[in-house]
DNA sequence: GAACTCTATCAACACTGTGTCGAGAAGTTC
DNA sequence: GAACTTCTCGACACAGTGTTGATAGAGTTC
């Protein structure tokens, strides 16, 4: 398989006209301050706690008059989530050239830094995204979408590390990929939203990459 | 830090009385009408397609009777997770001990293996405890407890492993506890539910206990 | 400037689901 | 057979979603 620093994630979100049917007109004032009522109710409590009606009254409409810009409550909140998912991919450094140009622990300590960066600046939307998940089919393959971009760049990382003899043999790649990047969902999530048991915020980055770096180089035989 | 053989998780969940109020009668027949209805439809359909009048139904009663045996929906799926947390709990074979016994992958494998049989036979309540979590309270709190138990007994292991000069140190056991053991949380959840991208399930778990063993007994220097 | 069109708005409605109340049936106890 | 407890459900009140249809205004078009 060829492994080139050019692989990278698709980028995860189609332009799916999920708000407005129509185009330009002043109504897109409206539209932004319903998204906006949404950012800032999603941050104050859970998704489920708040209704249409909430978004309507927010941006200052009635609540038929807020079908007309969305079809749903959802809608909204997979809106916000697109640009949150755009912002961390536009923001992040290429996960290959970092490591190239800062070595391993560097390299994916930037990499990651930058990734979550986008995350952590509104933990609302986050958990809006991870709550929407279990109903929300479209919100399911968003995220799927996001982490296969994700497991597609980790898995070019080992690979070259790999063939270039820096790492050791071991499982295949992609499923290594797979589950470190999983790890990092969960714990990051954890982490963001305060779970008990969780790692403490300024720690888990440099902790979750010694993990990284021990999965990906280290050869383990134990005794 | 005194890491001895014995550590273990707590039970996990309090009998806190969630079913019916009263105390014995011909009810319990109902009562258990309505888990099983509950556990067979959690098998075929996610919790938010199964309503109150479903449940009833298929035990036979009227919704409002319903109230009677339950306080609410998330009531039933409640104490169906606490049985199968404890199912899962007692047919778990003490990891400190399988360590010794058999060696770290041989102890760890037997382990991971059994702990996770009693989930995997029961995908649709799995997920149904998962999708609980964002709206209810005492969800969040079992799964928490759930979780402190597991990564206590880890963290055990570490430090056993480490002050036997079996591991190299590395950072707070505890930490690589918590992280281990929510990349197996969402590792097998995804595999078990066959989400996108999710390990394939009869790889899943050498490959979680390959990751294990090197983050816990490995040394990275990369280069 | 009258007719026409397109955007935007909302009161009123239909519907689904939750949880409660109160009246009573059915069984048990003395 | 009276009193008590267990169990049952029709009818209600409520909260939330999404739809319909009527209408107001702004902007062409002729």
């Amino acid at each position: 398989m060829a492994v080139t620093p050019e692989a990278k994630s698709p980028a995860p979100a189609a332009p799916k006209a999920r708000g407005r049917r129509g185009t330009r007109a002043s109504g897109d004032d409206r539209e932004r301050a319903i998204l906006e009522t949404a950012e800032r109710l999603l941050e104050e409590r859970p998704l489920a706690e708040i209704s249409v009606d909430d978004l309507a009254k927010g941006a200052g409409i009635s609540r038929p008059t807020f079908y007309f810009y969305f079809p749903s409550k959802d809608a909204v909140v997979l809106t916000i989530i697109d640009r949150l998912v755009a912002d961390a991919a536009e923001g992040r450094e290429e996960i290959l050239t970092a490591l190239a140009e800062q070595g391993p622990r560097a390299g994916l300590r930037a990499s990651l830094e930058n990734l979550y960066a986008a995350f952590r600046s509104r933990p609302g939307v986050v958990r809006a995204g991870s709550d929407l998940r279990p109903t929300n089919e479209e919100a399911r393959g968003l995220w799927s979408a996001v982490m296969e971009g994700w497991v597609a760049d980790v898995t070019a990382v080992i690979e070259f590390e790999r063939s270039r003899g820096a790492a050791p043999p071991g499982p295949p790649a992609r499923e290594m990929a797979i589950a470190l990047v999983q790890m990092n969902e969960r714990a990051q999530y954890a982490t963001l939203l305060g779970e008990e048991p969780s790692i403490d915020r300024d720690r888990v980055l440099d902790l979750l990459i010694e993990i990284w770096l021990r999965a990906i180089y280290g050869e383990a035989e134990p005794g």
